[in-house]
DNA sequence: GTTTTGGTTATCATAAATGATAAAATAAGT
DNA sequence: ACTTATTTTATCATTTATGATAACCAAAAC
């Protein structure tokens, strides 16, 4: 396991937490932000590497700031 | 100019701050981070929308958390 | 038990970030 | 002016995130 494996699945599981404290399933925030369903599910399981962009509509799509998203990260 | 290209523009301009507050070099920075110094020339330019791990790399070098990093973007 | 609902996994194509290298431009110092 | 350091820009190959679609799994509802 790499710092960038550690990474991905820091972030993945920050979003889903986030996202499950405002009970929004994966589709919703998926559509919200233009994004694929499945790309979300790999995502907050850690299976890649987000770019800025997709990390910052998934923020606003969550009701957060980008500095709440990455916290601690 | 849309959403996508002025968060680029932003994160560029965050990371030349952060790096000249400390006055170290492009070439230095991204030797620390293993990036290529074209690579990193272009994404304080805004000309990319890096990835979460490129980001990390950066914060940890300039010495800032992610959260500082991504401050007010 | 069979519909929903939410989530996962798989695959392939496409777009884009990055690696690698080189050349040109700019600034600073002597 | 000349040198040196720094930055920018360009190009091409490679890697990878994402788009798009489909199939599958699990749990809860009914």
């Amino acid at each position: 396991m790499n710092d960038k494996e550690k990474l991905q699945l820091a972030i993945g599981k920050r979003v889903k937490l986030l996202r499950e404290e405002i009970n929004m399933p994966q589709q919703d925030l998926a559509a919200k932000c233009n994004i694929e369903k499945s790309n979300l599910s790999r995502l907050e399981a850690g299976g890649t590497n987000p770019t800025l962009y997709t990390l910052k509509k998934i923020a606003d799509n969550l009701g957060v700031s980008l500095e709440e998203l990455v916290i601690k990260l």
